[in-house]
DNA sequence: CGCTGCATTGAAATATCTCAATCAATGTGG
DNA sequence: CCACATTGATTGAGATATTTCAATGCAGCG
């Protein structure tokens, strides 16, 4: 059942089995999709949202010189534009890193959900809110952290929301980002991107080899580095969403 | 009716009177709030949310050595923290910039409110979706922009809202940032935001004096200079809310 | 009058970018 | 199997943007 990773890690209680099965029965269809593919394109009218499966998704503003700014990255158990149900169009646009599947959902299915369900309803707009949260943090990353410790930070968020959803094994990074990825995300030029790597490397914190085959060998190092705190991604920890069972809208 | 700036500017159809009271009525007593005063700090158990009545805040991170990073400005309309609702506890800090005046609303009344109208629970949604919005924009902003196109977008950004609740006048920017707040949202030092506004005032773009009076003396040119485009803030612009009016949640 | 908070300036240090070249791995067509 | 194109990684050197530090200016205010 690959709804199952739907804010795995985030929630107090998990998603019910009848709130599974009405999540995954909203599905329209699975889609593959290639890599370095757009899924949805800024301002193009949507009727549809997607649920990532497998695979990762890059979110991403372009200026008028056509560079890029990543805005998010996406990875198993995320909706990548559930806020295009309620906005109806994108601000940004949403491609395929590697080959990606991932569950495309109607928007009249999510309306039914809605009214169906209120915790459900509750859940997504908690998944809006945490999407915030990340944004919330990159800002922070790209306004006080040097180029090094962006992408120190960029790398530990992401370790922690694939532990999230049991991704990470402790050492490979499963999420094949090119040294380009990295600069666009963090606001540097691809050489400067390399020349960080190179310094995160002679420290111990991590290897990169082509292709974006990253291998983690100093976790704490790493965060330490960007004096990383992830109560950001309301985990287990400390900042975690409590009495959100309480919220109910027609409790 | 200080609720009638609520999403004002960015609906097709206004809130109905009906909604409008229930806002209203939601409110639990309206506070005063000195300049420069902590409303909401960092992870803090929340009770209530706040509507920004009359006045400005700033939505900040801070850094281990109390850096602050501004992630977000809030003008007279917005709620400040109504995801705060959902969380329970912000993952950043609220303050305000000037005297402020914002109306309390305790969360037990934003559940009532969400259950007793579904179309204003569909619209404190999208409000929190708005600010998602704002958010990836500022990171293009940081990472794609010099200090000098920064402090352009930002300023662009502001003005844009200020003219959705009807407080802009074509001249007189009245939110009183100081040289030092601009360089906290921007991401650089305070020394060189005021080397960017001379820059900028060299060009005539804007004037910017001590305590923050600010007049812009050149808005096309200020917004050509960061290339802005604000249909990010979804105004009556091209993308805007649409068939939002459809998404009944109970429809 | 003398604080105090903000703005302004200069000069040197540092971070990052730009441009241009090279390298390494991979895949393709002949 | 080779020649070649392609893509991403790497490096060097010089240019530019931004920071840092330290000093000065300036206006409101008790």
């Amino acid at each position: 059942m690959f709804v199952r990773k739907f804010l795995l890690g985030r929630l107090r209680h998990e998603l019910t089995e009848d709130e599974l099965e009405r999540l995954e029965s909203a599905v329209n269809r699975i889609i593959t999709i290639e890599p370095r593919t757009t899924l949805v394109d800024r301002g193009t009218r949507l009727e549809n949202s997607y649920y990532l499966i497998e695979g990762t998704m890059l979110r991403h503003l372009d200026d008028k010189r056509g560079e890029r700014q990543l805005v998010g990255v996406n990875i198993a158990g995320d909706f990548v534009d559930l806020h295009g149900y309620a906005m109806k169009r994108l601000d940004h646009s949403v491609q395929s890193l590697d080959r990606a599947k991932v569950a495309e959902v109607p928007h009249i299915r999510i309306k039914e959900m809605l009214s169906g369900s209120p915790h459900l309803a509750r859940l997504m707009w908690f998944s809006t809110l945490l999407d915030a949260a990340m944004h919330r943090e990159w800002i922070f990353r790209l306004g006080r952290l040097n180029a090094e410790g962006r992408i120190a930070h960029l790398i530990s968020e992401l370790i922690e929301r694939l532990r999230f959803v049991g991704l990470f094994d402790g050492l490979n990074f499963p999420i094949p980002l090119l040294q380009r990825d990295y600069a666009e995300a963090c606001g540097i030029t691809p050489v400067h991107a390399n020349r960080s790597f190179r310094t995160l490397k002679e420290r111990g914190v991590l290897e990169l080899d082509s292709g974006g085959k990253l291998r983690i060998l100093d976790e704490a190092e790493l965060k330490s580095l960007c004096d990383f705190d992830g109560s950001y991604l309301y985990g287990q920890g400390e900042l975690q969403l409590d009495n959100f069972e309480d919220l109910a809208v027609n409790a």
